[in-house]
DNA sequence: AGACAGGGGAGTG
DNA sequence: CACTCCCCTGTC
C-alpha cells in the first residue's frame, strides 16, 4: 500500500470521464484495472491511498508529475473552458497501456458508457487471467494474440465490433504501438487507422489517453454539438474543422480542453436546450 | 411497451 | 459530402 498527498488531483473526475472503463466503485474505494494492474485507490481531501500498485505506478498512471495549473493556464482562453474548468478541477488524462485503449475505443463506437463497460468486461473474464485483491476476483486484459475465438468475442456482446476486434487481434504489434509515442502527430495517427474499426475519433482517444500526444482533440457527437453551438454560431462544421480549431483555440493541451468541455456539456447541462443556454449566458449556467 | 439513439466506422454513390 | 448499414441495450 502506499499514501501520497496530491494537489490539483480529482480522483472521481479523473476516473469518471470516460477515458477508462474497466473500474468499479465499492464504497470510498475505487477498484481499477489496468491492463494486467489491478489495484484499489481512494481520496480523502489533498491525500490518495493505494493498493496494489506501487507510487511509482501511481504518479505515472495518473499523470501527477503534470503541472495541472501551467496547463489551465494555457487552455483558458475563454468563458466556456472557464467554467468547465472551475467545475472539475482535478480531473487528469491517464496514462493508459495502448493496446487495451485500442480495443476500449473500438469498442466504444455507436454505445455508450455502461455498454463499453461491460463489454471490456466480458472480454477480460473469457481471454484474460485471473487476479485478485483483497478476495475480489477479476481478470487482466488479454494481450493480443489471446482473443482468437470469433464466437468468443460476439459472446461478449460486441455486435458488429467483434471483426474489428478479432482482426486488431491478430495484427497489432504491441511493440508498434509504443513506438508512436515518438512519431509525430499526423504520422502516427495515419498508422492508427490503418487498423480496421480505427478512424478520426477513436485514434485521437488513443494519442490522447494511450500515447501522450496532449494536443488530440477527439471529436464526437457532444464535442461537436457542444463546439458548433459556443464556437461556430451553431453552424454546421465538419469534424476536421472542428479538431483544427480546437487546436488552434486551446493549443498543446487542447486534449485537456476537449475533457473539460465535454464533461461540463454532457453531465451538467446534458440536453441541448441548456447547451444553446449556456451560449446566451441563463442564470445558473 | 416500444421506439430510439448511443463519445463511430466502412462502404457506396 | 451524404447517405446506409452494422449489433443491441440502456433509457425515456
Amino acid at each position: 500500500m502506499g499514501k501520497i498527498k496530491v494537489k490539483d488531483f480529482n480522483l472521481a473526475h479523473t476516473l469518471e470521464c470516460g477515458q477508462i472503463f474497466r473500474i468499479n466503485r465499492v464504497n470510498s474505494w475505487y477498484f481499477v484495472n489496468a491492463q494486467d494492474k489491478f489495484f484499489k485507490i481512494k481520496q480523502i481531501r489533498n491525500e490518495i491511498e493505494f493498493h496494489g500498485v506501487d507510487k511509482d505506478f501511481v504518479v505515472h498512471f495518473f499523470s501527477l508529475n503534470e503541472n495541472l495549473p501551467e496547463i489551465f493556464k494555457e487552455i483558458n482562453k475563454d468563458k466556456y473552458i472557464e467554467k468547465s474548468i472551475g467545475k472539475y478541477r482535478g480531473l487528469r488524462l491517464i496514462k493508459q497501456e495502448p493496446w487495451e485503449c485500442l480495443i476500449s475505443f473500438i469498442c466504444s463506437s455507436a454505445s455508450n458508457i455502461p455498454r463499453i463497460k461491460s463489454k471490456l468486461k466480458a472480454l477480460s473474464e473469457r481471454f484474460g487471467k485471473k487476479i485478485t485483491l483483497d478476495e475480489v476476483r477479476d481478470y487482466t486484459f488479454p494481450l493480443p494474440g489471446k482473443m482468437n475465438d470469433y464466437e468468443k468475442i460476439l459472446d461478449a456482446k460486441t455486435g458488429f465490433r467483434a471483426r474489428y476486434i478479432l482482426e486488431a487481434n491478430n495484427t497489432v504489434d504491441i511493440k508498434h504501438l509504443n513506438s508512436l509515442r515518438t512519431q509525430p502527430y499526423n504520422l502516427a495517427k495515419n498508422e492508427l487507422k490503418k487498423i480496421n474499426g480505427v478512424g478520426d475519433k477513436v485514434a485521437d482517444c488513443i494519442l490522447l489517453f494511450a500515447l501522450g500526444f496532449n494536443q488530440a482533440f477527439p471529436v464526437d457527437t457532444w464535442i461537436k454539438k457542444t463546439m458548433q453551438l459556443l464556437y461556430f454560431d451553431n453552424n454546421s462544421v465538419s469534424n476536421d474543422r472542428i479538431r483544427e480549431f480546437g487546436l488552434d483555440h486551446f493549443g498543446t493541451y487542447a486534449g485537456y480542453a476537449q475533457q473539460y468541455l465535454f464533461m461540463y456539456s454532457r453531465n451538467d447541462l446534458g440536453t441541448s436546450d441548456r447547451l444553446a443556454k449556456w451560449k446566451t449566458g441563463a442564470p445558473g449556467i
